[in-house]
RNA sequence: CGGGACGUGGCGCAGCCUGGUAGCGCACCUGCUUUGGGAGCAGGGGGUCGGGAGUUCAAAUCUCCCCGUCCCGACCA
């Protein structure tokens, strides 16, 4: 029988879509102040093995861990010109305490460069502590005027590096380390998103930057999603927090610095370029449940339930992360659904029929088929269809990518071309003129890439192209 | 912060124009029948109608102010 859909389709109304998956899927709702947000668990677990699988990437660049508290003097922010103009429309400020108003008004972060750049000038005397390689794990507060859940939040989760470096070329080699063997490294072979590497224009810039990396990703719509940025600082805080050392001729330097982050943003991003109409599709290797069995209804003897246990156990013998669902009270229809929405990439569907004939059902949630599969080999193969499934997912997500991507030679052309994706224009036509002129219909340069499609080292030399989209 | 739309049980909505203090669908609870794609029947619980002030014998309904949500702009991970 014919249901109304369980969310409003994407192509009627993307963002009533995205409000949806967020209700349905049980994923997060707002918080009581405005702009904040409670994660559910479902959605929590996910974040969470996107800090595990940063995390690891960080740590294998050499950073460490390390925390640095929330509460920064005001201070701080001021030393650094460019860094509180940009952020002082948006910082919190902690103004009484303890029942009376504080010497110093304290700022809830936004971001740590300040307090950290304060104590690696207490850490750093020497090139032998160079370099100095620190993230935190964090949550900031950003007052936003739009919040959205998950991608634009006033306080959000996220990772920052913080690094400090002998000379510009290693800081600047390992800003752009950070880009691609920590971000774009992850969000394509993890999430299955494919990025574009770039660097940012001047007016897109970090406040307080010198050069600005990102990794720009395509949502459903068409539009874009920056879902990572890392920071070449150059000197500007190394300065004004006097971050320096001696050289190993005995000299006076001042150190280089970088700053990145990735933060709950990516779960919008995750939810944006793999959902559709009938919910969150999760890649398999970021899924937090790679295949849920489930039975479909039981005999009185409870064999059913038994031959699930047992596959869900094999599963797990190979290292798949594996869940049963025997709740048999509940309609075999709602639960499906459910999982649909969850996005579990894979859904083994066992009742007393298959049993029957020593086959269950397997359902990919990424193609929306399924059919029947023998029993016995059947927990052996999941590893091989999770990797399919994995693969398939990021030739999708970049096959959209591309279809929705315009070579265009103009200003208008741009624009046309940025209602249903992006647009490519080389950045000597468009120019900072061209690009003040798209801003004004809200589209905005995402990065710059050189001819080959990576970062470009001098982003004024010839051949650089510009990508330009909507942007969330 | 500028323009637009909207706030009514958890969610989605009707009622408002033509004031008479709430109703529908889904969800929830109980029972029975069901269970291979969001079940059926019967019974039941839950709402100071976003908040405040005003008009009135009487306000979800009319007036004013405030708050919030969503969309479109200015800013950002």
């Amino acid at each position: 029988m014919a249901k109304a859909p369980v969310l409003t389709p994407q192509s009627e109304d993307f963002p009533r879509w995205y409000q949806d998956v967020l209700n349905k899927a049980s994923l997060a709702e707002n918080g009581p102040v405005r702009g904040t947000m409670v994660i559910r668990p479902y959605a929590y677990a996910l974040w969470e093995r996107m800090v595990s699988e940063v995390d690891a990437r960080i740590k294998a660049t050499g950073a460490e861990n390390a925390y640095f508290p929330l509460l920064i003097p005001e201070s701080y922010l001021h030393r650094e010109a460019e860094h509180v103009e940009g952020f002082s429309p948006e910082l919190a400020v902690v103004t009484h305490a303890g029942g009376k108003e504080l010497e110093e008004p304290a700022v809830v972060r936004p971001t740590s460069e300040t307090v950290i750049g304060e104590y690696m000038a207490k850490w750093v005397q020497s090139y032998r502590d160079l370099p100095l390689l620190l993230n935190q794990w964090a949550n900031v507060v950003r007052w936003e005027l739009r919040p959205r859940l998950f991608l634009r939040t006033s306080e959000f989760l996220w990772q920052e590096g913080h690094t400090a470096h002998a000379t510009a070329a290693d800081a600047s080699s390992y800003a752009r380390r950070i880009l691609d063997e920590v971000y774009a490294d992850f969000m394509v072979e993890v999430l299955a998103i494919p990025v574009h590497t770039g660097v940012k224009t001047a007016a897109e810039r970090f406040a307080g930057a010198i050069n600005t990396l990102a990794c720009e990703a395509m949502m459903r719509d068409g539009k874009a999603l920056q879902m990572g940025t890392s920071h070449e600082l150059g000197q500007n805080f190394a300065r004004v927090f006097d971050i320096g050392f001696s050289d190993s001729d005995g000299n006076q330097q001042l150190c280089w610095t970088t700053s990145w982050g990735v933060s709950t943003r990516m779960m919008g991003g995750l939810i944006m370029a793999h959902g559709d109409d009938s919910g969150l599709r999760v890649p398999p290797r970021l899924a937090e449940v790679q295949v849920v069995v489930m039975v479909v209804r039981d005999g009185d003897d409870g064999e059913v339930s038994d031959a699930a246990r047992v596959l869900v156990q094999r599963m797990a013998d190979l290292g798949v992360r594996a869940r049963l669902d025997d709740r048999v009270d509940v309609q075999f229809g709602r639960r499906a659904t459910d999982w649909e929405l969850k996005g579990v990439p894979l859904r083994v569907e066992l009742g007393p029929r298959d049993l029957a004939e020593s086959t269950a059902v397997v359902a990919r949630r990424d193609t929306s088929t399924k059919g029947p599969v023998g029993i016995d080999g059947l927990a052996a193969s999941v590893p091989d269809l999770l990797d399919e499934i994995q693969a398939s997912m990021l030739a999708d997500a970049t096959e959209r990518r591309d279809d929705h991507t315009f070579d265009v030679a103009g200003i208008e052309e741009a624009l046309e071309a940025t209602e249903t994706g992006f647009a490519r224009i080389a950045w000597a036509d468009l120019g900072v003129e061209g690009e003040a002129r798209l801003a004004s219909d809200a589209v905005t340069v995402r990065c710059l890439q050189d001819a080959a499609g990576g970062v470009p080292s001098d982003p004024d030399a010839p051949g650089v192209t510009a990508i330009v989209a909507r942007a969330y």
